[in-house]
DNA sequence: GTAGTTAGACAGTTT
DNA sequence: GTCTAACTAC
C-alpha cells in the first residue's frame, strides 16, 4: 500500500527541524500554541510514509484519551489511512494495556480490576485502621498522598521498609506498615491503583530482561506529548524501553507544567539529556493562537518565575484587544458580569457561538455560582469536572457489579453493592462474612453462597447473600457472549437497582436518567472498540472486561464536546492543551489563585503561576481576568486582594473596568484608566438580587482605624494592648504579623483574626 | 440487626 | 452541597 506523501511546506523552519528529525533523542520546546500537535502527527505520518516505518513499531503518548483520538485521526488524514498496529494512548492506558498481556507475571490475573481514588481512599483508611491506627489523628488522605508519592518513584514497600521500619519517626515508621498491607490488599483482590498503572509495567520490565528486549525490539520509536507534566515512573518507563535506540521525541513546555502535586517532575525537561543521552534541542517559540496583547501578558507573567529553561514567544498577530480587568464585590456578581459580557458579545458579534467561549477557574467549586447565574439567564453551558459523571454515586453503584462480575474477587465492588438495593444484609452480617472468609481463605462471592455455613449469619441474611451471589455468577457466564450494552440492560433491571431508583422521587429520577446514559455509552461501545484497543475478545477478554478499563480510565475532558453550542466551564487545569476565542480566567484572587498554600514554598507559587500562563495562553481573541473582593469560601466570607499575578501585566495592556451597579436599569459598566486601578470606592450600594449592601467597613483599604500593615507600624490589640509591628509576612488571607507588645512582648498574629487597631 | 435520620466535617488541581 | 459517623426507631 503505497501512502500519501506527506506535506510539510507549510511548516516554519524550527517545526521542519523537528519532523524531519530521525533517529536519537529529541526535545522539542514548544510553546504555547507554536503548532506542537502538528509536529507531532506530521512526523509520526513522515516516520512511516517517508522512512517506512511500520505503525507497530511506534509508541505515542499523550496527555488525555481525547487528544490520542485526535491524533490517531491526524495520522489517519495525513496518510490517508490508518495508523494500525501504533500503540498510541494515556500513559495509564498503555499501562492497562501492558498489564493485561503481563500481570500474571505479577501474580494478578488479567481480568483485574483498575481502583479510582476514591476505592483507593477507602483502601487506605481501612488499612490503617487494620493496623489500630487511629484515623482521627493520621489523615488517610496524607497517608495515600504519601503512597501515591512512593509509588510515583517507584519506591517498593518492602525497600521503604527497610529503610524506615525501625526509624524514629512515627509517620514514616506508620507508613512503612501500612504501604505493604495495602499492596497485598490490591492484589488479594486482583486490583491495580492508578500509580500501579505506571509502576507495575516498570517492575515487570525491569525484571524480565526477554520481554524488556522483546518490547524494545518492537518499539523503535517513542513520541511523548506534554512531557513536563511526566513523573519518575514515566521517565523509568520511558528509559527502558527506549534503552538501546533512544529513539525518542519528547514535546513539552517547561513553562506549562502544572500537575507538580501528583508527582510530575520538570527537571524531567530541564534534564532531559542526563537521562536520554545528548538530544537535539529544537525551540518553537512563534505562537500562532493569541492575539499580540494576550501574548504580551503571557511573556510578563511567566517572566517572573526563575526555574525555567527559557524562552519568549512572539507572534505576527496584531495587539488585537486590550485585556479586560474587571474587580467586583462578591462571587455572584462576578457571575453577573461575566454573563453581561457573554450577552454583550453574543449579540454585537453575529458569527461568535457560545462554544467560542470558555470560563477557567482555579476551583470547581467556583462552577456552580457561574453556573447557577448562567442557568438563570439562559445562557447554556457545560461545566468539564466537578461532579464527574462516571464517579457519581448511581454510576459507581452499576459499576461496582459490572466489576464484580467480571473480576469475582474485587472485595470493594462487593462490598458497595452486595446490600444495594437494601436486601436485609447490615453491618454485623457482613462483619461475620469478612471474618469468615478470611478464616477459610474464600473469597466473599464464593462465601455468600456458603452463608448457611457461616455461624452468627441469619437465615434471612444468608438468603440474601445467596441470592446476590447467584446473580453474579448467572451474570459472570453471560458476560462472553452477550454484549455488554445489553447485559447491563438486563442487570439494572433484575438486580432492582432501576425499581430502587424509581421509588427515590425526583432525585432519583436524574439518578435513573445517569444510568440509562452509562446503558447507552455501553451499548455504542462495540463500534468504539475497534483501533484504539489491540486486545481481543478472543485473547480472553469479554466485551464487558475491555468496558471497564476504558470507563476507569476515562477523564472528564474526555467528553468535551466542542460540536455543541455551549460555553465550556472548566479548572484552569482541565484547559490545559485547549483553545478558545473567548476566555475568561476568574477568582483573580490572592489566596485563592494562588492559592494561599501555595505560598509555603517558591516552587509552589511558581506552578501556580506556570497555571495562570496555561489559562491566558488558551485564549486566541479575547481575554477577561475578574476577581471578587469577598467570596464565599468553605463556609465563611474571605475578603482578599487582587492576585499577586495581576502586577506583572503590564498596564498598556490592560482595560481595567469598574462595576456599577444602578437601582433599576440593571447592571451598567464604566471604563476607567489609570494606574491605581483599584478604586471600590465608586461601588454604589443596593444590588438588586442579593439584597446585600456594600458595607465599605469590610473593605480594609477604606477604613480609617484600619493600621497600615507595615514594619514600624503603632498598633493595638483588644488583648495585648500596643505595639509594634516588627514583621510582616504572608498573604492575603495568610498574612501574618509580628508584633513586639510593649506588655506581653513579641507575638506572631494571623492578620485576618488579630484585629488590630491604629495606635495613635 | 437493619434502616432511616441527623449532626458534623470538609470543599485544590486528577489519572 | 457531599460524605461519613453516630444516633434512634422499628
Amino acid at each position: 500500500m503505497k501512502h500519501r506523501d506527506v506535506n510539510i511546506d507549510q511548516l516554519n523552519r524550527r517545526q521542519k527541524e523537528a519532523v524531519s528529525h530521525f533517529e536519537g533523542p529529541i526535545l522539542v520546546l514548544a510553546g504555547a500554541g507554536s503548532g506542537k500537535t502538528r509536529v507531532l502527527t506530521t512526523r509520526i505520518a513522515n516516520l512511516i510514509s517517508q522512512r517506512g516505518i511500520p505503525p507497530q513499531s511506534i509508541l505515542a503518548v499523550t496527555f488525555t484519551n481525547k487528544a490520542a483520538g485526535e491524533m490517531r485521526d491526524r495520522v489517519h488524514r495525513l496518510l490517508g489511512e490508518a495508523p494500525i498496529g501504533m500503540w498510541l494512548g494515556t500513559f495509564h492506558g498503555l499501562g492497562a494495556r501492558f498489564l493485561r498481556q503481563h500481570s500474571p507475571l505479577l501474580g494478578w490475573t488479567p481480568r483485574f480490576s483498575i481502583f479510582n481514588s476514591q476505592d483507593s481512599a477507602r483502601l487506605v483508611k481501612s488499612t490503617a485502621k487494620s493496623i489500630g491506627l487511629d484515623t482521627a489523628r493520621w489523615s488517610p488522605k496524607i497517608i495515600a498522598h504519601k503512597l501515591s508519592d512512593l509509588k510515583n518513584n517507584l519506591v517498593s514497600p518492602q525497600q521503604y521498609l527497610e529503610e524506615n521500619g525501625d526509624g524514629l519517626d512515627i509517620f514514616k515508621r506508620k507508613i512503612s506498615e501500612i504501604y505493604p498491607r495495602y499492596q497485598t490488599a490490591l492484589k488479594d483482590q486482583n486490583a491495580f491503583d492508578f500509580d500501579d498503572l505506571l509502576v507495575k509495567p516498570v517492575e515487570i520490565l525491569r525484571s524480565n530482561d526477554g520481554l524488556l528486549r522483546a518490547y524494545q525490539n518492537k518499539f523503535k520509536f517513542l513520541l511523548v506529548d506534554e512531557f513536563q507534566d511526566t513523573n519518575n515512573a514515566q521517565i523509568q518507563f520511558l528509559r527502558l524501553l527506549s534503552h538501546g535506540h533512544e529513539n525518542l521525541m519528547v514535546v513539552g513546555d517547561d513553562d506549562q507544567s502544572i500537575y507538580g502535586w501528583r508527582g510530575a517532575d520538570v527537571r524531567n525537561i530541564l534534564e532531559f539529556e542526563q537521562n536520554f543521552g545528548e538530544a537535539k534541542l529544537v525551540r518553537l517559540e512563534q505562537n500562532y493562537r493569541s492575539s499580540g496583547a494576550i501574548l504580551a501578558a503571557a511573556n510578563a507573567v511567566i517572566q517572573e518565575n526563575t526555574k525555567r529553561r527559557g524562552k519568549t514567544l512572539y507572534t505576527d498577530k496584531p495587539q488585537g484587544e486590550l485585556i479586560t480587568l474587571i474587580a467586583v464585590t462578591s462571587e455572584k456578581e462576578e457571575a453577573e458580569w461575566i454573563a453581561d459580557q457573554i450577552d454583550n458579545v453574543l449579540m454585537t458579534e453575529k458569527s461568535v457561538t457560545a462554544s467560542e467561549i470558555a470560563i477557567l477557574y482555579r476551583t470547581n467549586a467556583q462552577s456552580r455560582v457561574i453556573g447557577d447565574i448562567f442557568s438563570k439567564k439562559g445562557l447554556p453551558y457545560q461545566i468539564i469536572g466537578g461532579t464527574k459523571f462516571y464517579e457519581r454515586r448511581e454510576i459507581q453503584d452499576v459499576l461496582a457489579y459490572l466489576r464484580l462480575i467480571s473480576n469475582p474477587v474485587d472485595k470493594a465492588a462487593f462490598e458497595r453493592v452486595v446490600n444495594y438495593p437494601r436486601k436485609g444484609i447490615g453491618k454485623s452480617t457482613l462483619e461475620r462474612l469478612r471474618m469468615w472468609s478470611l478464616e477459610s481463605n474464600t473469597s466473599y462471592l464464593e462465601s455468600a453462597i456458603r452463608a448457611e455455613e457461616i455461624p452468627g449469619i441469619s437465615p434471612r441474611g444468608a438468603a440474601s447473600l445467596l441470592q446476590f451471589a447467584n446473580l453474579i455468577q448467572k451474570y459472570s457466564s453471560i458476560a462472553y457472549n452477550t454484549h455488554v450494552g445489553e447485559l447491563l440492560g438486563l442487570l439494572v433491571e433484575e438486580s432492582g437497582i432501576f425499581r430502587e431508583l424509581a421509588s427515590e422521587g425526583s432525585e432519583g429520577e436524574d439518578r435513573a436518567n445517569n444510568v440509562t446514559e452509562l446503558i447507552a455509552k455501553a451499548h455504542d461501545f462495540r463500534r468504539d472498540l475497534v483501533p484504539e484497543l489491540d486486545v481481543k475478545i478472543d485473547d480472553g477478554f469479554s466485551e464487558l472486561d475491555l468496558f471497564l478499563q476504558e470507563i476507569a480510565l476515562v477523564m472528564d475532558i474526555d467528553n468535551h464536546d466542542t460540536s455543541l453550542e455551549k460555553i465550556t466551564l472548566m479548572t484552569l487545569h482541565s484547559a490545559k492543551g485547549l483553545e478558545f476565542p473567548y476566555v475568561f480566567i476568574s477568582g483573580l484572587e490572592d489566596g485563592l489563585f494562588p492559592l494561599h498554600r501555595a505560598y509555603d514554598s517558591l516552587d509552589e507559587l511558581e506552578e501556580e503561576r506556570r497555571l495562570f500562563y496555561v489559562g491566558i495562553t488558551r485564549a486566541k481573541v479575547s481575554l477577561f481576568l475578574t476577581r471578587a473582593k469577598r467570596r464565599w469560601r468553605a463556609g465563611e466570607v474571605v475578603h482578599a486582594a487582587q492576585s499577586t499575578f495581576l502586577r506583572a501585566i503590564p498596564d498598556s495592556l490592560l482595560k481595567r473596568e469598574n462595576h456599577l451597579v444602578g437601582r433599576s436599569e440593571g447592571n451598567r459598566t464604566e471604563v476607567f484608566g489609570g494606574k491605581s486601578g483599584d478604586l471600590p470606592g465608586r461601588n454604589i450600594i443596593g444590588d438588586s438580587d442579593t439584597n446585600e449592601s456594600y458595607d465599605f467597613t469590610e473593605d480594609q483599604e477604606f477604613n480609617q482605624d484600619l493600621p497600615r500593615l507595615v514594619k514600624g507600624e503603632m498598633v493595638s490589640h483588644d488583648q495585648f494592648g500596643s505595639g509594634v509591628i516588627s514583621s510582616v509576612s504572608g498573604f492575603g488571607r495568610d498574612l501574618k504579623i509580628e508584633i513586639d507588645f510593649e506588655s506581653v512582648g513579641v507575638k506572631r498574629l494571623l492578620a485576618r483574626y488579630a484585629r488590630l487597631k491604629k495606635d495613635y
